[in-house]
DNA sequence: TAATTTATTGCACAAAACTGCAAATAATCA
DNA sequence: TGATTATTTGCAGTTTTGTGCAATAAATTA
């Protein structure tokens, strides 16, 4: 195996994990963990990922609190994604949305957890259906090749006609008198639908995204039903929030 | 053999793989490994690979992801997605099953076709969605643990209401007289569905299966229009299936 | 704190790349 | 056509790069 396919294939396991072991990568190339971590080092150098003790995480996954130097510590994401997985109980039918915070989500759902999961992302849903407990229901429709879930009228239609106890969201942007906010038009159109067919909706967002706003409305702050941060729920940044009929955790 | 049609062989090599070897290429063409560097060289100046210690990968491949580690057999099914791929058009509106089989040819499917594709597999989904002028619609349902692929009534349903130009699938078992068979029945009715919305179905195996079968039947041979195989036609181990209406490549 | 895991470093070996050179081949022109 | 020139090719020696191993150091966990 060429070196360089190697390291384009630790890219794409990067990206589609946020997450890889040096280890793992390792056993399932077949080289030496040197090799990887060399690999590794590298990519590092050009930026393509970062490097952490034991491992490797996505830039898609850095937080600007940028404290991820251990692959099993928490940073931001996994913080937002163990505080959501407390809310989880068996038998729930709940909605995962794209994007590497509902990923890391998927990621740490307990194996044993009895859950029916609805997900409009790929990637989401080749990590869940790893899970012997978990029944995974991919909702089709056309890809977004940025996003790599489905969108468009079929997954809207669908999505109509479910009613999820739980609906897990990012958001591109939220502001505490603008509400959720996108920069693309059909997504906001899916997570429209998604919050409607919830019973309870939940926002998972790191703190970084706090007071941004961008030209598509999703809805208003108060169609959100309880809102996950990394950040503990007396923090200042969130005092805006706090006015709002909404949860914070 | 002049210079030029060597070129002309590397690169149609690097477009169809993604990459080569030198060593590999030297071999094949009976040339010194200087003279195949050497020309890589040159080729890599003019922007139509690029070069990489060891070898060089198609310049589309630095984009390209998703490399597969399932390396069983891999000569054998990537033999078979050639062939599969020189079927597509421009325009075409085609089904893509999940299997490695089809997930080699969703890989080597060129950048610049312009298709519409429809699978139920989430790897391949993936896979194609890196591929700027593919359309990609997966199929939603649920998502088979074993295959990652989606099975299902809404499956099922969402495929009756499609009319494929190609369908391409994979099987588990073939044999000339007992047909396509499977081990799992859900399976075997999302390939009944499949089937029915093609009007032309191409049917990609390794010989491997030849001539094996299983508990559920998915159609008779007859129901095929085209069966691809890593063997050449005129194959002794083909002979059983020249007795029925079915092309073979 | 000790025990375990992960990183780093230096080293050895192998594979590949580069260089200069001579032979072979192709192209040009009288 | 044959002689001259330029290009291409293969080979040998050298340099660089890639890889794995082992010893040591650092970080993390219990």
């Amino acid at each position: 195996m060429l070196k360089e396919e190697r390291q384009q294939t630790i890219l794409s396991e990067v990206d589609l994990h946020n997450r890889i072991l040096i280890t793992d990568i390792a056993e399932a190339l077949d080289v030496s963990i040197d090799t990887i971590r060399r690999d590794v080092k590298e990519l590092d150098a050009e930026n393509k990922l970062r490097k952490v003790h034991g491992g490797a995480i996505s830039m898609g996954y850095m937080t600007n609190s940028a404290r991820n130097t251990n692959i099993y510590k928490l940073d931001d994401k996994a913080a937002i994604a163990t505080k959501a997985v407390g809310m989880l109980r068996d038998g729930a039918v709940i909605f995962l949305d794209g994007g590497t915070t509902c990923m890391e989500l998927a990621r740490i759902i307990p194996e044993n957890l009895n859950l029916t999961c609805f997900t409009i992302s790929l990637p989401v849903a080749m990590e869940l259906s790893h899970k012997a407990n978990i029944n995974v229901i991919s909702i089709g429709g056309q890809i977004s090749k940025e996003a790599q879930i489905a969108i468009g009228a079929n997954a809207i239609h669908h999505i109509s006609e479910i009613r999820f106890d739980y609906s897990f969201i990012g958001t591109g942007y939220v502001d505490a008198t603008f509400g959720l906010t996108e920069f693309d038009w059909d997504i906001v159109q899916i997570k429209k639908a998604v919050i409607k067919a919830s019973k309870k909706t939940v926002l998972l967002s790191i703190s970084e995204k706090l007071n941004s706003q961008h030209r598509y409305k999703t809805c208003d702050i108060n169609s959100i039903n309880t809102m996950i941060t990394e950040l503990t729920p007396d923090n200042l940044l969130l005092k805006a929030f706090r006015n709002h009929d909404i949860k914070i955790l």
